[in-house]
DNA sequence: AGCAGCATTTGATTTGCATCAAGAAGTCAT
DNA sequence: ATGACTTCTTGATGCAAATCAAATGCTGCT
């Protein structure tokens, strides 16, 4: 088993890549590219990728392995903001104030790309399409985040968390996972911090789903039975 | 009176260009800057700068005027996302899809700065700092929108509405308004919408604030009695 | 393997906010 | 100014989810 620093960091053959980076660029482009990522990493689960106060200097990409990040209020209160998984970019909260705003938390052990906030700002100047690229991804987190507003501020506990069951479906499935199973690497505590309930509801209504045979549920595995019902729930409002 | 597309619309002298803009630009660079801004353009009260779904081609900085933005659901439920005042810039959730994900619609008589996002990329690719700025910018969306899924995932309604009045305070102040003084420019139902609250319950929230001597509410009109109090309910969790 | 410490489930009770309702105050158009 | 409409306030009641509580099931450690 050869050590990971010993290989050469290259994006252009990452398997990852169509959905990390922009499309249709050329080999020569993809070669200036593979300057992006200086170094990858690993990262015990539990182990923090950064905290809330860190100097941020370098964004990250998930090769392996599932995050969450949050912040936590003054008074101690922590809030789940996302849960990130391979593919998706990290780090963009510390941009603003050149200090991150969350703490990044893998749920498993994992591996990301290490990629200088310099480095991608000197490529974006180059590639225009990757400039292109880094402002959608900022682009889609504020899209993303409007959605989340929606869910806190306006859905009931069971349309949340159908809300949030198709939403991590959806992203695996886009990794090549079932549409029909999951494995939650989140506690249920964790899942109710996302979703602004408490885990006894989350446990609660995991087991109403369960009741009504719109999925099973063994602990973290879960097997979507009825992915229409799913949805159903997710659109209905109170009517 | 003058028509305003008569004037050279530029950047270089606008009064709000430390809000809009990154500070410490040679002379030459904001001369290219001025060619950043395309139009100016009026909307009316009540009347919408872009709607969702629409094509996104540009970016608008706030002139004048006050905006409020919000996404609506499948099922017609409407979420206020934000609010937003001179010198902020508006369209970022368009980027991602190059279509616009939510309404913006003016809460009084606004003038916003026309930026076609080519030009503002073309110019970010010349002018770092500049480069600098907008990611910045697309930061701060995201870390505030952080705020406020913290915000309605662990709030009380009278933490939720202090936080808002503290929020809408500072940014006015930034602004050049009095600390203990503001108008609302938006409706009990729109506080309501964006807080995750009922407009009866902003109401009552308004008036228990009121008999504590908090604040003193005149409809829109709010003067500030007491903003260390105001800061204490905001920042005090259950006990 | 066995123990300690989390994580989860489920039940009983409380509560903060939503909902329903009605009247008052303010605003706009003619 | 007058009437129509919107916005706001306040009260009474109901309900979804929080809280409190306790038992059970996992997981990881030595």
């Amino acid at each position: 088993m050869q050590a990971e620093s010993s290989f050469k960091v290259a994006c252009s053959n990452c398997n990852l890549r169509e959905l990390c980076l922009p499309i249709g660029l050329s080999t020569e482009e993809m070669t200036q590219l593979d300057g992006m990522v200086a170094t990858r990493k690993k990262i015990k689960q539990g182990g923090h990728l950064y905290s809330s106060g860190d100097a941020f200097t370098t964004l990250y990409a998930i090769r392996t392995g599932f995050f969450k990040t949050c912040v936590v209020s003054e008074d101690g209160r922590e809030q789940v903001t996302g849960f990130q998984m391979a593919g998706e970019i990290m780090g963009l909260d510390g941009i603003v104030s050149d200090k991150h705003n969350c703490n990044a938390i893998a749920l498993e052990d994992a591996e990301v790309c290490v990629m200088p906030f310099n480095h991608v700002e000197d490529l974006s100047r180059q590639i225009p399409m990757l400039q292109r690229h880094v402002h959608k991804i900022m682009s889609r987190e504020i899209v993303r985040e409007n959605g989340v507003m929606m869910l806190l501020a306006n859905m009931r506990a069971e349309e949340r968390l159908a809300a949030f069951l198709l939403n991590l479906l959806q992203r695996l499935h886009a990794r090549g996972y079932s549409k029909s199973e999951l494995i939650l690497r989140m506690t249920r505590e964790e899942i109710g911090s996302y979703l602004g309930m408490k885990l006894e509801t989350v446990s609660r209504t995991f087991s109403k789903f369960s009741d009504e045979g719109i999925i099973e549920v063994k602990q973290k595995n879960i097997r979507i039975l009825d992915h229409e019902k799913l949805k159903t729930i997710f659109n209905s409002s109170t009517c």
